[in-house]
DNA sequence: GATATTATTGACCGACTAGTCAATAATTAT
DNA sequence: ATAATTATTGACTAGTCGGTCAATAATATC
């Protein structure tokens, strides 16, 4: 009953995210999504809304990609020990290869955007209790009645956005090491 | 043999730093920085610089004075347990109150900074450095020989970063809790 | 008091910002 | 074919951005 539109919309998805993934919000223009995407601003304004609405599709985006995609292996079928330690060696691996400055999205947006943006406030904390409960169910094999799964899952999260923050820094590799290594010792 | 500056240094350097801790380099504009400090634009360039250069001292300042604090508190009398209890009793002062949104500076200008300025890496990478020295001396005496003390301090950095993060998205304090207790367990 | 030096002032700049909109194009339903 | 609906286009806006600069003011030295 109208014209369709002609670009897929998981590919502009794609293209918004990794702009935001890379340079942060405020340090991306318009000019940037519409380089991008492919599409022209008006396009832009039209199918998704503004800036803000933009960053919001990109995490989400991320969300249901890159999260998601954390949280399936998670839930797979590796032991307690190797779930955890993948999870730090996508840190380690990106540390140390340095192809790409974006760190993790979901570090990046509760630094920059959260506090300015409720929206993105509440999105970000979904995304970390889901994450949490991912890791809690991951390692409760591994945890010996008295030992707190919650507690446990809730360090390793931290760790794991602290070892991301370290690496953007350009902090020496051994500090996430380490803090891989600790994380895995109350495991098995 | 020339007209003498009409303002405190430290107090201008005082005033830059909230600023750009409060909002972040790039949400931060010029104008900002000239109603904070009460300085004009042209008195801001010619005394400072530009705006990279007015991050710069931002951060030396906050180097300076905030870490510098953290730092002599490490290198004080007290026990290892509650010297670095006490670093993560900041970070969930701060949670719980919620009045300042700007977090950790050098965290923040590890996200932000660090991967697009020369600079400011090399400056977040001292800081990181010393400030790990400072953790590794202050456990020290909690540790028998065959624990690692520079591993050790390297995961207390790296949680205490993450619960910074934590922080800023406004997850739940519990886990940034559980983060100190997990850091605190190993230590007498 | 004259001179040299530096600080302060605020007007000014071109570039870029996010966002808008009327015109046009492409489609579906009738 | 016509009408209705939506997508695309790109020119356009008003405002803000970081940064500059010539004029003026205040001091120290001579």
């Amino acid at each position: 009953m109208a014209r369709p539109r002609e670009f897929d919309e998981a590919r502009v998805k794609e293209a918004l995210m990794h702009v935001f993934w890379e340079k942060g919000y405020e340090a991306t223009s318009m000019q940037d999504l519409v380089d991008a995407t492919g599409l022209l601003k008006g396009s832009l304004y039209g199918a998704f809304g503004g800036k803000q609405a933009l960053y919001m599709i990109a995490l989400a985006h991320y969300d249901h990609t890159r999260i998601q995609e954390g949280i399936d292996m998670l839930n797979g079928k590796a032991g307690a020990r190797e779930k955890v330690a993948r999870l730090f060696d996508a840190v380690i691996e990106a540390a140390r290869t340095g192809v790409f400055a974006g760190g993790c999205l979901l570090c990046n947006a509760s630094v920059e955007m959260a506090p300015v943006n409720t929206n993105i406030e509440n999105s970000v904390k979904s995304i970390i209790r889901r994450l949490q409960a991912a890791v809690k169910s991951a390692i409760e094999p591994a945890i010996k009645p008295p030992g707190d799964t919650t507690a446990l899952s809730g360090v390793i999260i931290c760790a794991y956005l602290g070892a991301r923050v370290l690496a953007k820094a350009g902090a020496p590799l051994q500090m996430i090491v380490d803090t891989r290594e600790q994380c895995l010792k109350d495991l098995d």
